[in-house]
DNA sequence: TATTGTTATACTCTATAACTATA
DNA sequence: TATAGTTATAGAGTATAACAATA
């Protein structure tokens, strides 16, 4: 908690600035929460020439072979115009291949190389690692918890 | 789960496509509620002309009179330049003014205006209202034991 | 007429170097 | 020499309009 005893900053150091409004606020925790977790993430996938919009988007044409950019870009959602450039990056790094679709000559079928299997293996599992030093302070019940919560709040986007 | 019978993007529909190695990650799950909850924060307080950045700046300075920008700076986690804008933005809003710190004529202690406490207290209870409309699924437990992991992640920051 | 992928562009957010005035 | 605030600038990330090819 702060010192609220005069008007001035004398009082204050740096540590003694209270958030005490801002923390009673759960929406901010999880803020806080996820901008941790995303710098740490940063820093796995970088030894991959991963970024995190690159790894999503490799996990998901690895999983789902054959996935359209549009699908692509629904899934992560992102505008068409943005995913483009990352599925370039991923095409010029060999890890994924446009190829022509079959049935619509307009799309790509997007395809994982063998290159590409074997990379997005290695980010998961450093991805794993990632996320046990984080979380290693939570059972596993409360991760289980979290994760429903987590889920709830999501599907609040609509109501 | 996503239909994984053919290399063909024809198999699946925008529904279809499998997030589950992503899903399986607290973290994915983390950073999604957080982006529902940032989307929705932002058209609340766009209602009184704030965005997160200044809506969490103002609080900070109400709470703490006599804030100087390189302390403000450092408790919002942004670097000084990126703070000099929110300022601006606050000051030419006339919620909070910048006055002469006493013992350092360099620096400047800031203060929140009339019209910013009043301002900063509507905010804060449309902000509670959000909140509220978020995290309705979950009961008060839940909510407690969320708060608590969310702490516990975000003090993994340096280990 | 609508859709897929693309280009160009703009706007926000964030990060760094360099300056000024003080300390 | 170091610090507070500032300016300028550059890099991400994200959003929209408009186009070519195809449906």
């Amino acid at each position: 908690m702060a010192k609220h005893k005069t008007d001035t900053a004398e009082q204050l150091t740096c540590s003694d600035v209270s958030d005490a409004t801002l923390r009673r606020l759960l929406g901010y925790r999880i803020r806080r929460a996820s901008n941790v977790i995303q710098a740490d993430l940063a820093t796995t996938l970088a030894e991959f020439n991963l970024r995190m919009i690159t790894y999503t988007a490799l996990v998901l044409v690895v999983d789902n072979p054959g996935l359209r950019q549009s699908q692509l870009a629904n899934a992560i959602d992102i505008e068409q115009p943005n995913l483009v450039v990352v599925v370039n990056e991923l095409e010029r790094s060999g890890l994924i291949e446009r190829t022509q679709a079959r049935t619509d000559r307009r799309a790509y079928a997007l395809q994982a190389t063998a290159a590409g299997r074997t990379l997005c293996e290695k980010a998961i599992n450093a991805v794993v690692k990632h996320e046990e030093r984080m979380l290693k302070a939570l059972d596993s019940e409360t991760r289980r918890t979290v994760a429903e919560a987590m889920e709830a709040i999501s599907g609040c986007k609509k109501n």
